[in-house]
DNA sequence: ACCGTGACGTGTC
DNA sequence: TGACACGCCACGG
């Protein structure tokens, strides 16, 4: 497996529960050419590795990834569950909830 | 090797 | 604002 997924999948494990980062933002801290990359390393989570890929969205807050889970409210329901509010697959206050990769140097 | 596709992002109009 | 175009890069057929 290419190590930039592996990669990809260690910072998504370093997401706080209740926050969130994007696709973008972690493909900026991975030093990586495209905000595709992530999404297609996140393509490759597989179950029982412990990635929480329901805390990555795009820029906009969006549930891009919803219909890649087991069932397409998978990933709002976890997300509601750590208190995160989403609404028409849309994150509120993104803004406030949004957690940069960049925080874990501190 | 070529082409279409995609869990993306930014710039234009 | 919102729709659209384009750049981006890995992967499968």
């Amino acid at each position: 497996m290419a190590q930039y997924i592996q990669d990809v999948h260690d910072v998504a494990r370093m997401i706080p529960p209740g926050r969130v980062t994007s696709y973008g933002a972690i493909a900026k801290f991975l030093g990586l050419g495209s905000a595709r990359m992530p999404g297609w390393a996140m393509y490759q989570t597989v179950s029982g590795h412990d990635i929480p890929a329901h805390r990555v969205v795009n820029s906009k807050g969006e549930l891009s990834g919803r219909h890649h889970f087991a069932t397409p409210t998978l990933m709002q329901e976890l997300l509601e569950a750590e208190g995160v509010q989403v609404r028409n697959n849309k994150i509120v206050n993104f803004k406030e909830v949004f957690w940069s990769p960049l925080e874990i140097l501190n």
